[in-house]
DNA sequence: ATGAAAGCGCTAACAG
DNA sequence: CTGTTAGCGCTTTCAT
């Protein structure tokens, strides 16, 4: 099949050993010897076998990460940040989409660690069902989710404070009736975020209304099931604070084929400022937070800890999220 | 470290070999000697170590994907079709993002085989610079893209039929001076889309103007900016037809916010359908095909090149786009 | 049914 | 500076 550094030893007469210390840039060759050595690898297209390679030095330069969704903009920006850094860093990476679903998290991590990769990088389909987490035996980083615990690395956001500021700008501009469209029950973002959106209204002494908190998909069509219930259910409600920019699009979806006026009848917030928000034809007030940046720092988190021996260094880090104002809110 | 079958025969008193064949439901084990050898490994939390054994095996149940760009939808969207497809087939996905640039892509290439993917999913970053494929020693694929021979499977869209389809939708419609804002010249799709443009204009007897065609990146700002300098170019122009829908909403972005009317004074058209442009607030004009199908047919037709022992199938699958009429044509 | 042994392609001591 | 040797963890003959 494919040539090995020791068809390379036979062909110039000299021991593998010899060969493999050239091919590596290790002292201990002569200049002359390196340079037939490297001569002869290019002449018959040597290419190593990391396989082989990563069985004696037990690691793979490979990391392993699993996201829920990638079609939700959300997570390809935050991916493509962590293949940025992961390539700069000399990582390649298995991507593996979870759909939200903990039987096939749980499957992908078995198969990664199979596959020796050298770390992890996780948002959990379901941050309040995380047991299995104890298992991974890889140093590997929690992406925008929670364990449980801090007995390993966070990188995220600060949803709570990201809802707060919002719901605050929303009681500002005099919304009064303010509801909550969010996403998966199961994701710790979100309840983060609608904690920081209880603590605004709590601070201005308005009563929380339990009936106005929904939780469905991250999607458009979530968004727009959530804004028909709460539209119709009788409630006064005069904004809407969507769990994410999907949900938000969904909101305006159906919010704006019912008549209703954006945002003089009905103020819209959404969550992650994605690419598409900002649009002529959408403008709509959110959320923002780094999501390049975010996947970048869960790689070079995880390289650090990638590089110190023995010694975890188990950290949080988290980023500050902003409001951006557009034309959904008055 | 971690626990090796060796350590399993050692516990049990029998020889690895057994352990092996235990483990890999092979024949030649009794019930018995099996049963203990599962039970053990549970017991220890073994986990079969996939380089050691895709050393031997010469097979690594993981494939390599090469795309240019993460963030566009349309990749994003395609490459969840490769991993579910792959998933299903029990493959794990290497992904890399070449950023449009041959030279990353040559190095994923590079890595990608030392790490003896059992094949590759490849997006070239310029169909027409496209020589360092030859080198590639594995089965691959070719998607949505033109290696300059048939000597490897392709999997795509036929784009000219789209784009023809498409501007005879226009003229049909009574725009007369189109104009065709494109993506990057390195792309064959693009060079394909015009070809289909041109055809349909020629057809009805129409003069080609070239200085109307133009190429930028695939990105709003690059429509945004292609749409400024068609509508200041002095020519007479009613139509644009954009080379993929992130072109077209730069285009609308631009247009609408100089006083232009669509789709009266102007209509504009995209090409993908992502998933963005059917949202009430966008509802572009578009050229419709499937995404997701794309990524998982280009998946199975490597695996049945995966399965084949030596008589490599090449063979192309062309899918046939579709014209989605929305509001930004009259 | 089981064990012994060879070898996948490579690195890393250890001698010379 | 160079060669020899022993593995890395596993599969796979080949004997028994």
């Amino acid at each position: 099949m494919s040539v090995t550094i020791k068809d390379i030893a036979k062909s110039l007469g000299i021991s593998y050993s010899s060969v493999s210390r050239a091919l590596n840039n290790k002292s201990g060759v002569s200049k002359k010897t390196r340079e037939m050595v490297l001569a002869e690898a290019k002449k018959c297209g040597y290419q190593p076998n990391a396989m082989a390679r990563g069985l004696v030095k037990k690691q793979t330069h490979t990391i392993g990460v699993i996201i829920p969704d990638l079609a939700n903009s959300f997570f390809s920006e935050v991916t493509e940040g962590i293949l940025d850094s992961a390539s700069e860093h000399g990582y390649t990476t298995l991507l593996c989409v979870s759909n939200w679903n903990v039987d096939e998290e749980k499957k992908y991590l078995q198969t990664l660690q199979e596959k020796r990769v050298d770390g992890i990088i996780l948002k959990p389909a379901n941050d309040f069902d995380n047991k299995h987490l104890e298992q991974i035996t890889v140093p590997y980083i929690i992406l925008e989710g929670w364990k449980g615990d801090e007995n390993c690395s966070h990188v995220k956001v600060d949803n709570q404070k990201g809802a707060y500021i919002g719901t605050k700008y929303l009681l500002e501009r005099g919304y009064k009736h303010i509801a909550f469209a969010g996403g998966k029950k199961g994701s710790y973002s979100n309840a983060q975020r609608i904690k920081g959106y209880k603590a605004a209204l709590e601070e201005q002494g308005i009563l929380i209304d339990d009936q106005i908190i929904l939780y469905n998909d991250f999607t458009v069509q979530g968004g727009y099931e959530m804004a028909e219930q709460i539209l119709n259910s009788g409630k006064r409600v005069d904004a809407i604070f969507a769990g994410n920019d999907t949900i938000a699009l969904g909101v305006l979806d159906y919010a704006s084929s019912n008549g209703y006026n954006i945002p003089e009848d009905l103020g819209v917030i959404g969550y992650d400022d994605i690419f598409y928000s900002e649009l002529p034809q959408i403008q709509l007030t959110t959320i923002y937070h780094p999501k390049h940046t975010l996947g970048k720092y869960a790689m070079d988190t995880l390289f650090q800890e990638l590089c110190k021996e023995k010694e975890q260094v188990v950290k949080t880090i988290t980023f500050v999220p902003k409001l951006i104002v557009r034309k959904t809110t008055k």
